[in-house]
DNA sequence: CCCCAGGCGGTTG
DNA sequence: CAACCGCCTGGG
């Protein structure tokens, strides 16, 4: 410990690749975050943080230790999105996709908060998902302080397991209320081992998670893509249906665009939903 | 009132 | 196999 060199405030990271924090946080993949004072607040791996990109610098200041190295996982700066976009950028189509998405980043969110909340995500709209997750962090996360609010962390599987679906009245999860305490339950108990499976290939991955109460292809896939972290998962909901049905070949399989189909799912789906919102 | 919203699971033809 | 339907809840 040195006595001349301040502890810094908060980080500030310079990037030269894609990197757009609204599309990063309004693309559907995360639901912690919202908009504050021109850029982001919200909590994420147990640290509340406000964020904002301007002039091509990233500044983080959370609640916690500021650890870069953290944020530059979490934000997936170690990968070139620059020249993985270049490659989807085939063909009429993907080439607009690739365009209109340019700056999504697929962040590395935590294991057990991916799944837990694409479960609650399935038949549901955004703000409602959002507040169901909040609800159920008020209610079983702990309470962080940070920036003279009070902020909750996403609660952990042990924290959830012991509930009973009536525990869960309040968060108003519906019928998926089961779901997420059955997925809790597998997680706790280690029956479900997700840090085994982040290393598993993307079929054992899929199979594992679909053997869950209330877990079917797409929110598998979401998971897998967002949680696990295995790039080439592809989420199938009725956005991305449509906009293969009407944009793809009928032969098509994801496997076409290898280890980036994830990051091709996001730039399709963004693209296809904002031009259903337009409408 | 109806319908839909980033599904899943069970049943039926 | 495909098609259908109920499930909780909230918003349009």
């Amino acid at each position: 410990m040195t006595t001349f060199a301040p502890a810094p405030a908060g980080l500030s990271i310079p990037i030269s690749d894609d990197f757009d924090l609204e599309k990063i946080f309004e693309c559907g993949q995360c639901f912690r975050w919202n908009p504050l004072e021109g850029g982001y607040a919200g909590v994420a791996m147990g640290r509340a943080a406000a964020i904002r990109y301007e002039d091509g610098v990233l500044r983080i200041i959370d609640s916690f230790d500021n650890d870069e190295a953290v944020w530059r996982d979490y934000f997936d700066l170690g990968r070139s999105y620059a020249s993985v976009r270049d490659g989807l950028a085939q063909g009429n189509y993907m080439r607009c996709a690739a365009d209109f998405g340019r700056g999504i980043r697929i962040l590395n969110q935590e294991r057990w908060e991916s799944l837990c909340s694409f479960i609650i995500s399935q038949c549901n709209n955004i703000p409602r998902i959002k507040g169901i997750v909040e609800r159920l962090c008020e209610a079983f996360g702990d309470k962080i302080d940070f920036m003279g609010q009070t902020w909750y962390s996403f609660p952990a599987p042990d924290r959830l397991a012991s509930l009973k679906p009536e525990d869960l009245k309040h968060i108003r999860a519906g019928y998926r209320a089961a779901y997420i305490i059955s997925a809790a339950r597998a997680v706790s108990s280690g029956e479900l081992d997700l840090e085994a499976l982040a290393s598993a290939d993307y079929w054992t991955a899929l199979a594992a998670l679909k053997g869950l109460e209330g877990v079917g292809d797409k929110v598998a896939n979401c998971a897998i893509l967002f949680g696990l972290r295995i790039p080439n998962a592809f989420p199938i909901d009725t956005w991305m249906k449509k906009a293969l049905r009407e944009h793809f070949e009928p032969g098509f399989v994801p496997e076409m665009f290898g280890d980036a189909a994830g990051l091709a799912q996001q730039y399709i789906f963004y693209y296809a939903r904002s031009a259903g919102r337009a409408k």
